[in-house]
DNA sequence: CCCGCCTCTCGTACGTTGTACCGAAATGAT
DNA sequence: ATCATTTCGGTACAACGTACGAGAGGCGGG
């Protein structure tokens, strides 16, 4: 809010987060507007979900609008830029927990809805930041984990690290998942070509004597239940929490 | 294994096994070559140093090692597998617990051995795989991880369900530090410029009644800790370890 | 009504990327 | 000396993000 410029000369990271918090309305003057910035959203969104976040380029989603590729420019700074409208949106479908549930409850209801945000748009994992945008619904999801911890009578520092390790928990799950499900799929490689090599690795490559234990567990068949103990380990951490939450009401 | 050809014809991802496994010996035949695989790893980790994934080129680390771009692919097929024996090589670089020590003394080496590796290298963090390559090295941390916890009486499906937690807590947790410490240090913003920046994002969008927890939390310096809080969070997790592994011997 | 300004549209172009292709150069085996 | 084999690297291509600027369209003030 400088006097001196009509328009504060912002710096990028100012205008990245001014898109987030305030998409300005269409103005007037000039031109119409073919698109909408939330149409050029979309649009990502629809070209992310089949060709992953690497194949996310400005060109396919221009033409998936049926415009020139600079156009989009008009709306979105940039790749960049883009993506964090992008995650804003998805973040935006997440359901989450309101106050009058009690803490596990609402606890089990944000993992579990992150984990199928994670699941249902997997590129979100693939945004190479070293965190989230800081962007609207982001934080809200945010505000909604912090507030169930909040309500444990928690101390701010222990609810902050362990929403942390919450968030972590369905990160790491979700990611391996996805890469459970993609095994294979991806590379183009067709089944049968993955299970061959695999099959290959395992006879060829992998000497038991030197991780017997791998060895041990799988032939125990520790590897096979997969993830599907998201819930399970889930109710293990909680259980942790629980243990914290008690201890801090004594 | 088709027998018209004397070499099988492998696969793309058979290939990219065989040079993580069976890093071939200079042939004594033809020309001699100028560099080693090792070389050309070792050079690739220098330029992501201080370049970050993106900025890992092929061009650039020909450049290091005063080759032409394409000789490259003498030694290595492509980018990703280069990305692989470079992943596999920062992995070697760890300290792992010996089967000799107790559990929780092994268990709490193996967290901070790998947060000091994702610190220490964070471009592993960025590689875009869904799960570590299939690499010698992974493997052995992997194989160690498991060792300790088989050795405390866990159930196989337990031993693997838990040392994909801790290791998904390390990840998470070195995650967020490298984003603190980077904070604003990239993008080619001041310290100052950054300082403003935030500042004003403060000020002019964050609304504390859309935010009140997250606003408190502020308010109360629960976000100050930071994440020194590393260990105490990892005896946590170890307590509630321990309480499974109590619950099984009982 | 019309002029001038403002906004959107997008063709062209530049620099950078991974890497396919192929000839040239170098070396051990014969 | 000849040949097979291997390394070396220039050139080239497709794809990328996006800077630039000319053109097109539409509103406000005269």
């Amino acid at each position: 809010m400088t006097s001196s410029t009509p328009t504060p000369d912002t710096t990028d990271a100012a205008r990245r987060l001014a898109l987030l918090w305030d998409p300005p309305q269409p103005s007037t003057r000039g031109r119409k507007a073919r698109l909408t910035l939330d149409d050029v959203v979309e649009a990502g969104t629809v070209v992310v979900q089949d060709a992953g976040l690497d194949g996310l380029s400005m060109r396919k989603v221009a033409a998936h609008l049926g415009v020139g590729a600079m156009t989009l420019y008009t709306y979105v700074p940039g790749r960049t830029e883009l993506i964090d409208l992008m995650v804003d949106r998805a973040f935006a479908e997440l359901d989450l927990p309101g106050a009058d549930l009690p803490w596990r409850t609402a606890l089990t209801r944000y993992a579990r809805e992150h984990r199928d945000l994670y699941l249902r748009r997997p590129w979100i994992l693939q945004t190479n930041m070293w965190r989230l945008p800081l962007a609207p619904h982001v934080l809200d999801a945010e505000e909604a984990g912090l507030r169930v911890l909040a309500g444990t009578g928690l101390g701010p520092a222990r609810v902050v690290e362990l929403i942390g390790l919450v968030d972590t928990y369905v990160r790491g799950i979700a990611r391996a998942t996805v890469a459970e499900r993609a095994e294979g799929s991806s590379s183009g490689l067709s089944n049968d070509d993955y299970f061959d090599t695999m099959s290959g690795f395992w006879t060829t490559w992998f000497d038991p004597e030197r991780y017997p234990t791998m060895t041990r567990i799988w032939e125990a068949g520790g590897f096979d239940a997969g993830h599907a103990s998201f819930d399970a380990t889930l109710d293990r951490l909680l259980d942790g929490i629980e243990l914290a939450v008690d201890r801090a009401a004594a």
